[in-house]
DNA sequence: AACAGTACCGGTAACGTTACCAATCACAAT
DNA sequence: ATTGTGATTGGTAACGTTACCGGTACTGTT
């Protein structure tokens, strides 16, 4: 087992001190231009590599970031984190990932772990059971984004779409288009997520002068199967509706997967809108029309808002950022 | 700027010194139980972590691996990443995850990171412009998987699936549901994937007694887009052909897209096999027929051959594990 | 009474790096 | 000749942890 070059190593064959070798390495003064020039080429001759442990330990940070989702297989989280890894390998920052399975122990261990690994920062989308182990984080002054959800209660910058926005703006495409009796077929899991999105929908009724109904508006549990199943109920117990506003794709996907078997047309009978403009939408058929968010950039932000965090070492404000969000207009509505 | 408990303020704390904290901490022997219970005791209430970066320097390893994949965000490498993260928790490893956006540099520099970091080992899909920066890591003796694409120049172990069979059994499926004229959209990004289905492909029409035609075998480059351009080209240039083989499922899902708009029916007209078994190949429609490949599962083997490698210290064999496909039947076939 | 054995505990070095301080040397200014 | 100055270099401590070694106090044996 070949061991790793190290500074000593190269201060032996170049014939120096280990001051010096970190003096031309780092381009700091207090040097002989002979001196550096020769100590980088024996460095990079013996092909030697700057232990980032040993920089972690002396200086206190790691340029680790953390990162903790429910499941990044899931469209929405594999983008998002794809934007948090753009930006931070801009930045010389490197991303440790867990997944949670929607388990409140794992991601109690795992931001025990991400405390263990002194990471600079977190960003995660906690699960809603209850938050002691994201306000152990605040104790530490680990400066930490929450991503995706809504939580005033814990002081943390958040970094979500315009949920309300959202919700307004796929209902009221729908009555624009002519539908009366919109279902809601919203989520629950993210109880926050979909509670603004149903205040979304309420709003866009309200303006449009129609009519509330409590028997159009369910919450269902996450998965395709679910919305499946859920609107062949709809359809065998003889609900009277025209229009569906799904809580993300997946739910649309099983939704229109079930509106076809019983032979309606859409959108001509019953228009369908989603939520989340995965990258799948396009290609089902009907393409789907959908709410979109920027999930790429969604990570983005979040990695610069907590980078701001991580250099003022100032106790980190509660900011929100709240992006924008817009309507695709595809074939089912 | 709170700083981190450390073993020296429980130490202090506890009345002890930092030997007996770290005995305590670790279940040593040489301490008194009353001690040890105190000495806990404090460590809880003081809420002591231990600092991973120390311990990576001291020991020299760091029980953290890297993955580095193209795209984390394609379908395929998120649920890849999902079993090698799962295992990897299992066994208190975390994973550093990099994308490269398939550029050769970007991956030079994040194999330097992970070197940098000290990664216990890694996982990678490389890019197939040269292989300097891999065998870097090789003279290192940092354990590596090469995941998904087949280099037996590279002498080092890998993990992917039985390509030849995989592109065996849809064209054999093809050729069983009557079909004759079955044009392979093959891809090229990765030659020696491609190169096998491309293999299975040639194997099934002999095995079958079908000539060989190459006006029904084309490479075209990666995305939906793309294969979508392709078929419509078939179309409009009068080829014959009643069965698709394609690479991978985004092909398929652009090809039934210019199928459908052309008004052939499928299965009806012409028959599509897909590849891979994304989540949505079932929801598309008409659902896909396509060889699935166990994606977590490869994900969770290659971490478990990485981390046999880790273990054993010694000069990692060049061993190779193939892992079975099947073909799943819906109604695009 | 002398000694060995055992249980428990603390001091120190080391991992690789850089910051801080001290040292050396050449040369110029007095 | 002496002193000061700047350029260059090296020694050492420190980050948090554990391994190794040495020490102390108590027990039991003769």
């Amino acid at each position: 087992m070949k061991k790793f070059i190290t500074i000593r190593d190269v201060a032996n064959a170049a014939g120096v001190s280990i001051n010096t070798v970190s003096r031309a390495l780092n381009g700091k003064p207090d040097i002989n231009e002979e001196t550096k020039k020769r100590v980088l080429k024996v460095a990079r001759e013996l092909g030697y590599v700057k232990d980032a442990t040993a920089l972690s330990l002396k200086y206190g940070l790691t340029r680790v970031i953390g990162v903790i989702f429910e499941d990044s297989s899931n469209p929405f989280f594999s983008e998002v984190f794809k934007g948090i890894e753009m930006k931070a390998r801009e930045h010389n920052f490197n991303v440790i990932l867990m997944n949670t399975e929607k388990n409140y122990d794992i991601e109690e261990d795992a931001i025990k772990t991400m405390i263990s690994r002194r990471v600079d920062g977190l960003i995660i989308t906690p699960t809603q059971e209850r938050f002691e182990d994201i306000e152990s984080l605040a104790n530490l002054n680990i400066p930490t984004i929450i991503l995706g959800v809504h939580f005033k209660e814990l002081k943390l910058p958040e970094v979500h779409t315009d949920d309300v926005a959202g919700g307004f703006l796929a209902t009221d495409y729908l009555i624009k288009k002519g539908r009366k009796r919109i279902v809601l077929l919203n989520g629950l899991s993210y109880k926050s997520v979909a509670q603004m999105r149903f205040e979304g929908y309420v709003n866009a009724l309200r303006d449009n002068g129609i009519k509330y109904l409590d028997e159009l508006v369910y919450e269902i549990p996450e998965g395709v199967e679910s919305a499946y199943n859920k609107t062949k109920e709809f359809l065998l117990s003889g609900l009277r509706f025209d229009g569906m506003f799904c809580f993300n794709d997946i739910f649309a996907i099983g939704a229109i997967e079930a509106l076809k078997e019983f032979g309606k047309r859409i959108p001509e009978d019953i228009s369908v809108v989603g939520y989340d403009d995965i990258s799948y939408a396009k290609y089902i058929s009907p393409s789907l029309t959908t709410v979109a968010i920027d999930k790429i950039l969604e990570g983005q932000t979040a990695f610069e808002l907590l980078l701001e965090s991580v250099k003022s070492k100032a106790k980190v404000s509660a900011k929100e950022i709240v992006l924008d969000v817009k309507l695709i207009e595809r074939k089912s509505a």
